[in-house]
DNA sequence: CGGTATCCGCAACGATACTG
DNA sequence: CAGTATCGTTGCGGATACCG
């Protein structure tokens, strides 16, 4: 896989040049992982996709969820009703990144004790 | 799969009560996945995978390949020679962490176009 | 309720210089 | 060659206030 930079090419992420590391880093980002892993279970309301995924602030929230939206990641459905209700779900796009990053969650999951111990034999290594 | 936080809970990625998450952030840091992937095709020496992983700075590549070796995912062999020579691999760890990065890795360059479109659509729906 | 706007601190990051 | 040290900047991200 091309993950390469020649010394012409430009080096900001979202150059025309590589542009699917700015894909990557959105669905890899912080937040985005963990929004992609939860709707993949449900559709969620705002607020109660912030409870659902703790330690995220409002703002970081919205701001990755209009970045997921905007690449096709998540469907935005907000209805016109008082008070306001907007439900965040998975495109078929959004349904397939999410898949691949449950998988990573997954995995990470079942291996976070070995990392764990493996911090330890490293650190204790080295005073 | 488990990305709910409560109250109670430190919510520092670090905290003992939800470390899988700060794992996964080394796993999906910006650099830790081109590094994962890159070393998943061969062991590289520092400079060469400097070059091959374009854009990143020295002091990035040794603090995410360090934060990588701790966590069990690369073997670091520092050859006693003048000038040094220092390789760098996957462990089995490592391996199948990478190999699960690099599945996302390809599905996103795959998928790039399709988001790239989405992304013009996005924006002149929008003015 | 579901946002946007604004401010701001701090950690992350890059560039550079230096060392074994 | 393979780093560490230092420094300057920036942009991420949290807090707060306000709006439809």
């Amino acid at each position: 896989m091309e993950v390469s930079w020649q010394p012409g090419m430009k080096m900001d992420v979202n150059a025309p040049m590589c542009p699917s590391r700015g894909v990557l880093e959105h669905v890899t980002s912080r937040w985005g992982v963990l929004i992609l892993i939860a709707l993949r279970e449900r559709s969620y309301r705002f607020s109660e996709l912030r409870r659902h995924v703790g330690g995220v602030s409002e703002k970081m929230l919205a701001q990755t969820l209009q970045t997921l939206e905007r690449d096709g990641f998540v469907l935005r459905d907000a209805q016109p009703v008082i008070p306001p209700r907007v439900d965040y779900s998975l495109t078929e796009l959004g349904e397939e990144a999410a898949a691949q990053v449950e998988a990573l969650g997954r995995w990470t999951e079942r291996r976070t004790e070995q990392v764990l111990k493996n911090r330890e034999r490293y650190d204790e290594a080295r005073p």
